[in-house]
DNA sequence: ATGCAGTCCTGTAAGC
DNA sequence: TGCTTACAGGACTGCA
């Protein structure tokens, strides 16, 4: 399930794979994604070239010629990588973009919560993340307009941090990370949070992001990077998906609970619900 | 305005 | 063994 961090180990795969090469066609599948591409974007593409690559929040933007971009959202299980055009063909592969240099830039989703966008001008651009209302990313997000956030929310911390119009690429395995991290119990109100405790419940997620992208994200399903390769973060986890083993921390079993229709994996012995207690306010490494 | 539950989708695993 | 059910969750819709 792609985070900030895997879609950040993907821009970073495919950037020198991707820049300068030539579009040349595109063929896709027949079922709908999420973000379905239109056929009529078929030939809008070709002859375009790839002048750079990026990333804002969740999403990829592959900048080309002319001013115009593909805009691509991994969703739960998008794979975006750039191969070879005799690779084997997997299942779930929804678009090939044929490359000059005998390379293609695949699509692959198999739950189709992704998909990829063509957009002509930057007006286009910036108008469909208007739409998406993303909030600033973690290490940008000013200190005061989060503690203010959290105090005008009587939401469950957890909660707020998926939200992605609060703050942005934070998805289920780091918002529980973090919260470890800084020593909060997920459900804790957001207005409940000290000053101290929100300041090191931000710097913790800039921390666990950073982090995880130096092991190129986590890979506990689906998710590859550019290449094709997987990530190494699996094994740094401190709570996500280690629910009834024990906290390296303090050695108390983790638990795990449903907030907001999501798992929460947290430890009971460094995550109080009292306020201020426990490590509220620390950031460990 | 706010925040929750439901929806989409498929593969995997648990349970009977 | 083979079926059904629950779960995984990013982003969006609809409802209270």
């Amino acid at each position: 399930m792609p985070e900030l961090p895997e879609v950040e180990t993907v821009v970073r795969d495919l950037r020198p794979l991707l820049v300068g090469r030539v579009l040349l066609d595109v063929s896709n599948g027949a079922k709908r994604l999420r973000y379905p591409w239109k056929p009529t974007w078929n030939r809008r593409i070709r002859g375009l070239s790839v002048e750079a690559i990026g990333r804002r929040a969740k999403f990829i933007i592959v900048g080309l010629t002319q001013d115009a971009s593909l805009l691509i959202h991994l969703g739960m299980t998008g794979q975006l990588t750039c191969v070879p055009d005799d690779e084997i063909v997997a299942d779930h592969l929804h678009l090939r973009f044929r490359l000059s240099g005998g390379f293609e830039l695949r699509y692959r989703d198999i739950r189709r919560f992704g998909g990829v966008e063509f957009h002509t001008g930057q007006a286009s651009l910036e108008k469909r993340f208007e739409s998406v209302a993303l909030g600033p990313e973690p290490w940008l997000m000013d200190g005061d307009n989060w503690v203010a956030s959290l105090m005008a929310s009587s939401r469950a911390i957890k909660s707020l941090l998926i939200d992605q119009s609060t703050i942005s690429g934070l998805g289920n395995i780091y918002a529980d990370e973090a919260l470890h991290r800084a020593g909060i119990h997920p459900a804790r109100q957001a207005k409940s949070l000290t000053r101290p405790e929100s300041t090191a419940l931000l710097q913790a997620a800039g921390c666990v992001m950073e982090e995880a992208i130096a092991g190129r994200g986590t890979t506990l399903r689906d998710y590859v990077g550019g290449s094709g390769l997987g990530g190494t973060h699996q094994h740094s986890l401190a709570v996500y998906g280690r629910e009834g083993e024990p906290c390296s921390r303090c050695g108390l079993i983790i638990i795990r609970i449903m907030i907001a229709g999501r798992s929460s994996h947290f430890c009971p012995g460094c995550q109080s619900q009292d306020i201020g207690k426990r490590g509220g306010n620390r950031v460990l490494p």
